[in-house]
DNA sequence: TCTAGATTATTGCATTTGCAACTATTGTCA
DNA sequence: TGACAATAGTTGCAAATGCAATAATCTAGA
């Protein structure tokens, strides 16, 4: 019998809620959200990537992406590129104070994951990567919304 | 070593995101969004509710859900009724629409949990349960925001 | 080659969100 | 009792978000 309270689905956002509003919290300091944070340490990760790439790897909507970017580049964390072969895309890359910013930042994120799986095994939280990542692969992208017949 | 793409609360985030946009598919014909959805299955649940209370338990900013409560109200599908004996509260309760609304879409949210945990075994579900609510559990709370000293 | 269609990103606009300020009520304790 | 603090909710306002429309470029087929 169904009760909200012990479906995956409002565990799922309840859990990650909260771990977001911590580490939130802890970048609030260096003017970042949480989504930016992961733009930057995903560049730190790929060393580069279109904008397109990033929206789906960081879980936004690209027109938000889009602006997100645009003020990662003001601040001079990324920077934006139109390859001269690839007029329509855009490249975007750390700079070396993106870089640094997101190295000091990482080892916050660390300390975090730690401090939400304290209490179980290595184990436990493999089984755990793999049911969050079997769960992102079982469910359809979103990407054309509620179109039918194009 | 630390990868994003790897983490606890990225893969969250990115199991969390896809799910919810799914279910909000489906329910977007009611008009309804995930939050609205989880506030009523909730008042099912509970049967009745502050709007405090509420705000911890669906995870939403209490101001949000003020206004989100206030949307449903309008539409016939919850209550709001200050008390007698204490007129600061606020007790929200389904109406009949409103819960039959709910007894609707809620083999919705069980169908779309089937999806998403297909290839799971019910132990691995369960493990799976468990180390979101530990999660949440090992995070404080953030509701008095940076205050450090009142 | 030229054009129709597809891809990629940006921007306009309306909606949603969150923080802070405010109102109203209740609790406390001198 | 009488104030002062604490609790609960609402609202103003600015920022963030998402969808739709647009712009710009690339691709493919006639």
């Amino acid at each position: 019998m169904y009760k909200l309270t012990d479906s995956v689905p409002y565990l799922l956002n309840r859990a990650g809620v909260r771990i977001a509003e911590v580490f939130a919290q802890r970048i609030a300091e260096d003017n970042l959200s949480v989504a930016m944070y992961r733009v930057l340490a995903m560049l730190k990760e790929r060393r580069e990537s279109t904008l397109g790439d990033l929206a789906d790897v960081v879980s936004v909507e690209i027109s938000t992406l889009s602006r997100l970017v645009g003020t990662l580049a003001k601040r001079k964390l990324v920077s934006r590129t139109r390859p001269e072969d690839n007029g329509r895309i855009v490249i975007v890359r750390l700079t070396p104070q993106g870089e640094a910013l997101t190295e000091r930042l990482m080892p916050l994120a660390v300390e975090l994951e730690r401090t939400a799986v304290q209490d179980m095994s290595d184990e436990e939280v493999a089984a755990l990567k793999k049911a969050l990542r079997r769960m992102h692969s079982n469910l359809p992208a979103m990407s054309g919304k509620g179109k039918v017949a194009t």
